[in-house]
RNA sequence: CGCGGGGUGGAGCAGUCAGGUAGCUCGCCGGGCUCAUAACCCGGAGGUCGCAGGUUCAAAUCCUGCCCCCGCUACCA
């Protein structure tokens, strides 16, 4: 089994916020999942540097554009590692492998015959560079700069995307797009036809020449969505991963660009000669309460920020937890900060707490030894291990991290209803309470394994508090996995309380 | 106008495709426990499942109409 996973390569003129992150995280998640499976998985994730904005914002400070995309992609190259997203590549769309292969690329589907050339004609406003459409103008001037726009006719290149209308039909009724009601949204917007589109820019100094037209340069789109493919024949020198991992892709996209990836990328790459991908997901939005709150604390929407708050981990959990993956959702501060505390605090790292702890205190932090783990305990760490997968196989994030949370809940239980300090009172219970301290730690084991995707940084914390070796693998999620250990001490609390004041100190 | 999503106990959600005890988290009330990050466990109160009809032995779930909220309607990362 092979699984290459990407995110839309970001926009370099935004800042990151916690939509870019979203995205990132899920798609660690999915790509961490399937690493702990043993297949062989690739995350690609980017930026996307041709835009007429880019080109603009390096004038007005003096760089030039190649300098300005430089030093705004560190920032976004930072977020991957800083969310404990582990990638593969990071593409920009400056790289000159990319560059080279989307000229090959769209010389192909010009070879396909499905490229002409037609007038492009829109209002454009000469401050903003753009076209704008009849509803952004107000009595037809820019809403910015309030002058008129222009009427302007420029000759472009069109590709045929009408041409694959029934093609694109077929794709959905085989399942390229997730979830079923973005695919029935998409459906509904081509069978309702398609209008050709524009795939060249002319005048713009800044973007891929097109190989049979150096005047004009693709646009964004045809020059950013090929990303997912070019990425493939230079991420590692000297090997084409074409062959490993095309067409094994499952596109995450936010649902602000499905159209894009939905339509126009399927129809590219068949005229291009390639198979399309495995599939498109788009997620929802994860939405913050309000703006009033996030500037009030100040420290709300950059992900960066949430991060140094509550760790990395914890904020990768809260975008699972929050909001059902793939559905729109308010997420709120009040949200992840009771989370950290109640799920992350309470519920799971104190859990390692009480089992360290009484494994120090009546055993000397030896594991028993000789033990089977209990039909409860077992049943319920098998439980995870049969129905996770298929969970997030189904991209249901939310799903899967919720059954994992049965497991610790049910181990939670386990200990009031065992009582594991009574049975330490009398010597002839020996048995009873190595068999429930052995249970605990292998459940706990268990549930590690089965949230590494989701807590990279905790999940080896809590294999390490217990004396496990630090392996990841999937098929870890077994009962009776648990191997002798000894020296286990009361673990420090793996989610500490955070004062107050670290969320609300903006007043 | 067209298309799509949503309207479920105080809050946030699941359940609707494959009708049949309305589930989860938080909050509230009460109880238990003391290993643990004043954490953990159990029980309880609280719901006309937007409105009105229809199909059915049976509908939050299927059909019809209506009301309200949100998004999309194309070259905008």
């Amino acid at each position: 089994m092979r699984f290459y996973v990407t995110t839309p390569i970001y926009y370099v003129n935004d800042r990151p916020h916690i939509g870019h992150a979203y995205t990132t995280i899920a798609a660690d998640i999915l790509a961490r999942h399937h690493r702990q499976r043993g297949e062989e998985t690739f995350f690609l994730t980017g930026v996307d540097e041709h835009a007429t904005k880019v080109w603009r914002a390096a004038e007005g400070r003096g760089l030039t554009v190649q300098e300005f995309v430089d030093d705004i992609a560190v920032a976004w190259r930072d977020l991957p590692p800083r969310l404990n997203a582990e990638t593969d590549f990071f593409i920009r769309t400056t790289d000159e492998g990319h560059k080279a292969f989307v000229r090959d690329f769209l010389q192909r589907i010009y070879d396909a015959g499905d490229v002409y050339e037609d007038i492009y004609a829109g209002h454009y406003c000469v401050s903003c560079e753009e076209f704008k459409t009849e509803e952004e103008l107000v009595d037809g001037r820019c809403p910015i700069h309030e002058i008129v726009a222009e009427w302007i006719e420029e000759k472009n290149y069109f590709f045929r995307l009408s041409k694959y209308q029934d093609q694109l039909l077929e794709l959905y009724d085989g399942g390229l797009v997730l979830p079923e009601f973005r695919r029935n949204e998409v459906r509904s917007f081509v069978a309702g036809g398609l209008h050709d589109f524009s795939i060249s820019r002319a005048g713009q100094p800044w973007g891929i020449p097109l190989p049979w037209d150096e005047t004009q340069v693709a646009y964004v789109w045809a020059d950013a969505l090929v990303n997912y493919l070019s990425a493939l024949t230079y991420a590692r020198p000297g090997e084409d991963l074409r062959e490993t991992f095309w067409p094994e892709v499952r596109h995450l996209v936010g649902k602000d660009i499905i159209r894009f990836h939905c339509v126009y990328w399927p129809a590219m790459l068949i005229s291009a000669g390639y198979t399309v991908p495995k599939q498109v997901f788009a997620h929802g939005w994860l939405l913050l309460d309000d703006q009033k709150i996030s500037k009030s604390l100040g420290n709300a929407v950059d992900p960066l920020e949430l991060i140094d708050v509550y760790g990395a981990d914890a904020v990768r959990y809260w975008c699972t937890r929050a909001v059902s993956f793939g559905q729109d959702g308010n997420a709120t501060l009040a949200g992840i900060a009771d989370r950290y505390e109640r799920e992350l605090g309470n519920d799971l790292g104190n859990l390692l707490s009480r089992t360290t702890a009484m494994i120090a205190r009546y055993r000397g932090g030896t594991l028993p030894s000789g033990v089977r783990t209990s039909p409860e305990i077992a049943e319920a760490i098998a439980g995870v291990r049969d129905e996770v997968p298929a969970l997030i196989d189904a991209f249901d994030l939310t799903g899967a991290i919720d059954r994992i949370w049965l497991l610790v809940r049910e181990l939670n239980r386990y200990v009031t209803e065992k009582a594991p300090w009574t049975l330490a009172k009398d010597e002839a219970n020996a048995a009873a309470l190595d068999q429930v301290l052995h249970d605990l730690a292998d459940g706990l084991r268990a549930a590690a394994v089965a949230l590494w995707a989701y807590l990279p940084e905790t999940a080896p914390q809590i294999l390490d508090a217990l004396g496990q070796p630090p392996s990841v693998s999937w098929d870890r999620v077994v009962p009776d996995a648990l191997e002798p250990a000894d020296g286990v001490a009361a673990a420090t609390p793996l989610f500490p309380r955070i004062e107050a004041a670290a969320g609300a100190d903006a007043a």
